[in-house]
Formats: structure tokens, sequence, C-alpha cells
RNA sequence: GCAUGCGUAGCUCAGCUGGAUAGAGCAUCGGUCUUCGAAACCGAAUGUCGUUGGUUCGAAUCCAACCGCGUGCGCCA
């Protein structure tokens, strides 16, 4: 078995440092006003304080109050300290010298040493109009690595639960954005579907005669739990299966014995020996379980928006075979040693070493981590890893990851060194914010929390329907159906990626299911109505050029389009922090300012007809950054709901 | 014990590499639908940023100690 989800723990903040997106940062240059901004500010700090320009970063960032401007810049303070000079002065002379005509309406030393800035209208216009292409100033990657994303990390054999829908959806996440940077993305579910476990549910099913063509994943789950329970009274054959060198169970939990479960284990270790050595029918069988827990997997990764298929399984029976080696190669550089009869990894920080190999010969987790990680970097070439599991494991794969940099696998062919990150994801906790227990207890399979919040969804769609006046009146019932699934799923899926992946949090499922507020219904709306205004609009634009002139004066014009073009930056940084939350939260701030917007601006009742046809094509931008966003979060952004 | 993470409004959380008056959503109270979609918008109220000390022109943010909670720790996965 793999990875254990459920609960867990915090997690530091991820910083990482990604190549690809530094280039696509100065390529996206152009289109950005800020980027000539820095530009003129850089080469005016440089000038007046004669530093080099590395170390005349102007600290531009968006205004804290709008009352300030659009931007501010903040170097003044600390560089005058540095070069003791008067930091208002500073200020001031820096911006005499800066050539910011085109770029700024005003620039004024403001406090102690602030610079405040006022954009040219024509210079977000401009900027406005190169951002409007089907790549929304986002350009391609060059990199020629992949990169690795494991993700989902399901059991055969088990139901899958709450905590998977986190590693499901934070990693397809994770790899859609970095397949929007243009890079070319392995979608990894390790699977557990090996070891001892897996047998003795076999063998279990076995014994009951059941028929595996018509299994059900609830079945097989049930079958599952009953082979650990008997097992788990049994250390006679336990300790039997042990002397299989297959991964079993943990001492700890064989305390009580029963001959019944003796007999059971036997069978399972029996079973396991012959699936081990190939045996054509039991490799037949155990096809069968998995293929009943993957058809469940695939479904709930279709009703998720998630693109996870067969095409991106490998369990680790995928490894077996590189266990071996694995170890051996370890003995082999010396980083592997022997100890009390195991073969251990020890480290120069830290007391705590990884075992690789049990006494009786048996691999470990480690192991086959070890051994998948070496081909995620070799083999799918990928100059980043990422593995997105519960939080828990954090020790883990800081011992897997260090293992793999002392050997060397962390090199790919030409030497560049790959970055394994893990991405440590907090548990779901229940009400009493103790940990979900999903081994014993009955509580909510991920499925059953899919179903509620399709169910509501619905409801809330049909209900809001039934006024005549509603967009929807009148939509056929299997229409509406679509939109209330879309509407359930967006919310579940906003509420688990809207916050920092690392914090636990509680699963209430009327929060999760919410349609107010700070909610994916919240921006599914913003976009229907984006969708609505640009429908009404259709038999008008069909006279208009096809490229309008924009013009953002108003000062709801003015804070969209600043929004819009944050969309590159907002991008690639949620690429390098791995960091959903920061597109979410960017998503609902634009949803915000399109209301403010909307509010203020009237667009197919302006009378002007240049102006109207400006503030279309602002409702045609923010509908396209909003679709194209919800789509890097897996959600779908109905025309009507 | 060692390691690691977290403590921000009644509740759930933001706070982007230290910056101007700490922000949202929910809940509460009050406004806005014959007017581009009210799943929306506007306004009111709400805080010893766990505590103490330190660094700094400037700290929720960095450092130290302490308090509280969580998680992990050699033959499970």
């Amino acid at each position: 078995m793999p990875r254990p989800i459920s609960p867990g723990i915090h997690a530091s903040p991820i910083l990482l440092y990604m190549p690809a997106a530094v280039s696509a940062a100065e390529s996206a240059a152009s289109v950005d006003p800020t980027a000539a901004l820095e530009r003129a500010l850089r080469a005016a700090i440089a000038a007046v304080t004669g530093l080099p320009a590395e170390e005349s970063d102007p600290h531009i960032r968006p205004s804290g109050n709008p009352q300030f401007g659009d931007f501010q810049a903040n170097f003044a303070m600390a560089l005058a300290k540095k070069i003791g000079a008067n930091p208002r002065q500073l200020a001031t002379d820096v911006l005499a010298r800066a050539q910011l005509t085109g770029i700024a309406d005003k620039a004024e030393v403001a406090g102690p040493g602030f610079v405040n800035i006022h954009l040219a209208g024509g210079a977000l216009a401009s900027a406005l109009d190169a951002f409007d292409s089907p790549a929304l100033g986002i350009v391609p990657a060059t990199a020629t690595y992949a990169v690795t994303v494991d993700l989902c990390g399901v059991n055969v054999a088990k139901q899958m639960h709450v905590g998977h829908l986190r590693a499901t959806i934070i990693g397809d996440t994770i790899a859609r954005v970095h397949e929007r940077l243009g890079r070319k993305v392995w979608r990894e579910n390790h699977l557990g579907d090996w070891g001892l476990p897996i047998a003795m549910t076999l063998a279990a099913l076995r014994r009951a005669g059941t028929n595996l063509d018509s299994l059900t994943l609830e079945d097989l789950n049930r079958a599952y739990r009953a082979a650990q329970l008997e097992g788990r009274d049994d250390a006679a054959g336990m300790i039997a299966a042990h002397a299989t060198r297959v991964g079993p169970h943990r001492i700890a939990e064989l305390e009580a014995q029963n001959t019944g479960a003796a007999l059971a284990q036997e069978d399972a270790r029996a079973t396991l020996v012959r699936l081990q050595s190939g045996d054509a029918q039991l490799v037949a069988e155990w096809q069968k379980i998995i293929h009943c827990t993957m058809q469940e997997v695939f479904e709930t990764a279709a009703v998720l928006g998630v693109q996870l298929t067969d095409e991106h399984s490998r369990g680790e029976s995928f490894f077996r075979d590189r266990l071996g080696p694995t170890v051996e190669a370890f003995a082999k550089s010396g980083l592997g040693v022997e100890d009390d009869g195991a073969i251990v990894v020890r480290y120069p920080d830290r007391d705590r070493p990884m075992l690789i190999r049990k006494r009786d010969g048996g691999f470990l987790y480690a192991t086959t981590d070890l051994a998948a990680c070496k081909f995620r970097v070799q083999d799918l070439k990928s100059d980043r890893v990422v593995y997105v599991v519960d939080a828990r494991q954090r020790d883990h794969f800081k011992d897997v990851f260090d293992a793999v940099r002392m050997i060397g696998w962390n090199k790919l062919a030409d030497g560049t060194e790959a970055e394994l990150v893990h991405v440590p994801f907090g548990s779901v906790l229940g009400a009493d914010k103790k940990p979900l227990k999903t081994r014993s207890g009955e509580n909510f399979t991920l499925k059953a929390l899919l179903d509620e919040a399709i169910e509501r969804g619905t409801r809330e769609v049909r209900a809001r329907s039934t006024d005549p006046n509603a967009p929807t009146a009148g939509m056929s019932d299997a229409d509406l159906a679509a939109i209330g699934s879309a509407v359930g799923i967006a919310a579940v899926k906003y509420a688990d990626l809207g916050s920092d992946v690392t914090r636990d949090y509680v699963f209430d499922l009327d929060r999760m299911v919410s349609f107010e507020g700070d909610t994916g219904p919240y921006l599914q709306y913003a976009h229907a109505r984006m969708a609505s205004i640009l429908g009404k609009a259709l038999d008008a634009a069909a006279h208009a050029p096809p490229r309008p002139a924009i013009s953002v004066a108003e000062p709801a014009e003015r804070q969209l389009a600043l929004t819009l073009l944050r969309y590159p930056q907002i991008v690639r940084e949620v690429a390098q922090h791995l960091d959903p939350s920061r597109l979410c939260a960017y998503l609902h701030g634009l949803a915000t300012s399109y209301n403010g917007f909307y509010q203020q601006c009237p667009v197919l009742k302006c009378e002007d007809p240049a102006l109207r046809a400006s503030r279309l094509r602002l409702c045609a931008i923010s509908k396209h950054v909003m679709k194209d966003g919800l789509g890097l979060l897996g959600i779908t952004a109905p025309e009507r709901m």
C-alpha cells in the first residue's frame, strides 16, 4: 500500500525557484505596464545612486489603498539608509530622473519616502489590447524537460474518501498550471496495488467464492476491511507473512491470536507467493480487483473534472523488480549500511535513519519511493517532480529526497539537477477537530460528498429556473442537471483549493457546498453575467470592428484592467509556489472587480458607441480570463446558471 | 525526549518574499430588483495579530524564549 491519506498537519510554505517561469516573466514584459515601470525606475535608481542595476530594485507593488494610485514603489527608505541619504530626497531625485512618459500620468513622493504612481490610461489600454489574445499574456516555457506530478494515490480495494479529494484536485490543478505554462506533464497515480493487504483481500474473496466480474467497489472494500481485521488478530500468521519477504503490517497491531485468522493468514501468504511468482490465474484476478477499484476512481475523476485515466496509473507493482537493485545500489555506494540485520540510509544532519530493507529481506515503502523517484527523474526525464501527498509524510519525503540526492539519482543525463518537492496538504478533520477516521468508521466517502454537492447544486439551479425571468427558465431538465452538477462541484473544489493547502480544515458539508460569498459559484455567476451581456450584444457586435479601441477612464475600469493584466503573473506564481489558493484569490478579486465595473459602468446601455464597444471588449477579456482561470482549477464555467 | 507545523474578528480564513489606517466570506443590523442576471451590489459593527523580549526608520510578517494545539519518529504502507 502507498500513502494512507487522512489526518495530518500543517506545513511550511513552499518557495521554489522555477527557471522556466523566469524566462516567461521576461518575455511577457512587453504586455505588462508594471514591467515598463520597473525598468524605468530601476534605471533611474541606478543612475542616481550609482548602484548596479541588480541592486536597484524599485520594489513595486500594487497600492494598498486606491487613493495612493495604482502602484507604489518602496525602494527609497531602505536604499537611503544603505547609502546614507535622505529617503524623501532620494525618491524625489529618482523621480526627476525617471523616464515615465507614456507609462505614468502622475508619480509623487509621500510619507517617509513612498512613491505613488498613477498609471497612464493609454498605457493600460494598449497593454490590455496586447493582452487580449488566446495566450492571455502567458508565454510558453522553453524547457525541454517534463514535470511529474504524483497525485491521487488511491489504494486498490479501498473506497476513496475526502482525503483523496485533496491529493487528486490539488495535483490536477498543479498539473494544469504547468501545462498552461507550456510544460510537458506526467500525472502519476502511484496506486497501492501490491503487497500483503491486496493478497489478503484476494484470498478472502477466493475463499468466499465471489464472482470477480460482478464485483462492486463496496463489496471489495468490505472484503478488504474484513481481511484486515482477520489479520490484525493473528501474530503467528503475520510473522509467517514477514518471512515471505513482503510488505505487511506493523507488529504493534499483532497482539491477539486466533486460529481461524491463522488459517486465513496462511491462505493470504500462499496467495501472495503465487501472485508474485506470476501465477496466471491469480494475476488475472488481481487485475480484476484493480480494474474494479480504478473504475470508480476514474468515474470520480470525471465527476470532479480531473484529468486522470488509465494511462496515468503506475502502481507500486510497476517498481517491484527495481527494489532489489535499488537497495544494491545504495549498498554498493556505501550509503546503505547494515544495522541490526536491516539496511538503512543515514544522514549527516539527523539521527533518524531511513530503512530500505528489513532484516528478513523485505522491502519497504521508502524503497519503492526511491525507485519511483529515480524513474521519474531519469526515465520520465523530469526536472521537477512534485508529490502531492498528506502533510504527515513530511519526514518521509525529506528522507527519500535527501537519499536520492546523495546517490545522485536527481541528476538528468546532462547533469541538470531535478527539483524534488513535496506538497504537504493538511488533513480533513471531523467536527470534533479530530481526523476523520476512515479505516474503521463509516464516515463520508468521497462519492457521498460529491453526490450531496451535485444534488444541492441541482436543487438550487432548478429552483431558480422556475422564475420566468430567469435566464435558465425553460431549459431542459438535462441541461439544468448539468449546470447543477457544475455548480455543486465548483463549490466543493473551490472550498478545498481556496485556502493554503498545507492547513488542516474541518469538514463542514454546508460550508463546502455553499453558493454565496467567496465560493466557486460566485465566480461562475460572474462568468455567466459576462456571457449574458456579451450574448445580448451579439447583434450589435456584428457591425462593430473586430478589435475596437479600448478606453480605460472610470475608476472601475482602471481597477478591472489592472486586475486582468495581473493574470500571467499569478499563473506563474501558482506554479512557482505550487499554491492553487493564489489563483482562487485572484479569480475572486477579478469577479469582485468585474462586479464593481458592472455596477458602475453601463455597457449595453452606454450611448456612446465607441465607449460601448470598449466596455464590451472589457467584458469579453474578463470572461476569457475567468474561464481560463477556472479551467486551471478544473472548474467548468457555464454560460448560464 | 527529538523533529516538525500552526495560533489573526463570534465562526471559517486572506494577508504575495518587513511598508502607510491588518482585509475577505459567513453570521448580525440597515439599504438597493418596472433599469445590462439580487448566486449580486452598497453601508454599519466587530481585533491585546497566543505572550514577552529583540532586530529595524517601520514587524501579523524576521530572530529568541515561553504558553497552547496538532503531527511525525528503524524493520506498516
